[in-house]
DNA sequence: AGAGATACCTGGGAGC
DNA sequence: TGCTCCCAGGTATCTC
């Protein structure tokens, strides 16, 4: 499931795959996934060459040399690939895009959840409008405990479902929420506006350092993630809270407990978060 | 405005 | 073996 990370791996390979080639087809298997397909094909893609690939936040835009961008999410069974075009096509790919260089550049998903769709770029290095209420970055600079302190001020809600929030931070999904607050030692069903500066400098520190780790390990696979040379990522490995009910914790070895937030799985040491 | 619930989608696993 | 039910989860959308 690609949260920052993964799109972060995912991006870095298709700017190489993509990057200075044309477009010389499109093909769509599937009238829609989150939005519909079918515009792809009348977009007049043929005959534009991809500039590069950007990432922001979950998502990633490929600049196209006209002031469009090709808007792509992977939801969380998205899987991009560039192959050559003889591979057999497989059940859940929906998009197939040729390229100059004779590869085609391929959009897989099981769920549906993904997007892929032209869209309009301001300006050079600005984002589409349709990123316009995402939150900061969490590997930039302004992503700091007082920001935090200060968007919580009024949060009520769990600090958990708080720091998933992408019009807060953008990136931090299920698995690195789980795992930065326990790094932080703060328990996820706090109101995320009891969280002390103190407090939000740990969590800082840990998602900076969790997401780098990530990054560099190719990403987290639980079930359907996969790079773009189809390697599973490897930080799955290192997760030291997600998914370890009942497991001692690897700090004082109490029972690891879960409870549900927002519908979605949390995991928590009873003893080291507070 | 914030927060909770729900829908979207498919495959895999549990339970019977 | 085959059926039903639940779960995974980012995001948009709805309601209160």
């Amino acid at each position: 499931m690609p949260e920052l990370p993964e799109a972060e791996c995912i991006g870095r390979a298709l700017d190489r795959a993509l990057s200075k080639r044309t477009i010389t087809k499109v093909e769509v298997f599937t009238p829609a996934m989150r939005t519909s397909l079918l515009p792809l094909l009348d977009a007049g893609l043929p005959g534009h060459a991809i500039l590069e690939v950007r990432r922001r936040g979950r998502y990633l835009v490929a600049d196209l040399d006209d002031g469009r961008g090709l808007l792509m999410h992977f939801g969380m069974s998205g899987v991009v690939r560039v192959e050559p075009p003889d591979v057999p096509k497989r059940k859940h790919e929906h998009v197939f895009i040729y390229l100059s260089d004779g590869k085609v550049f391929r959009f897989e998903c099981t769920r549906r959840f993904s997007l892929l769709e032209v869209c309009d770029i301001p300006a050079p290095g600005e984002w589409p409008e349709q990123l316009s209420k995402l939150g900061v970055e969490p590997l930039e600079k302004d992503f700091t405990a007082e920001y935090m302190a200060d968007m919580a001020k009024r949060r009520g809600g769990n600090v958990k479902n708080f720091v998933m929030d992408n019009t807060v931070v953008v990136g931090i999904g299920n698995i690195y929420s789980n795992e930065s607050l326990f790094e932080a030692g703060i328990r996820p069903d706090r109101p995320a506006c009891d969280v002390t500066t103190g407090e939000w400098k740990l969590f800082v520190s840990a998602a900076r350092r969790i997401l780098k780790e990530s990054i560099a390990s190719g990403g987290t696979t639980i079930s359907d993630f996969l790079n773009v040379d189809g390697t599973e990522g490897k930080y799955v490995l290192k997760l030291r809270i997600y998914g370890k009910t009942g497991e001692p914790c690897p700090v004082c070895k109490s029972t690891i407990e879960t409870m549900r937030l927002g519908g979605r799985s949390s995991f928590f040491c009873p003893r080291c978060q507070k």
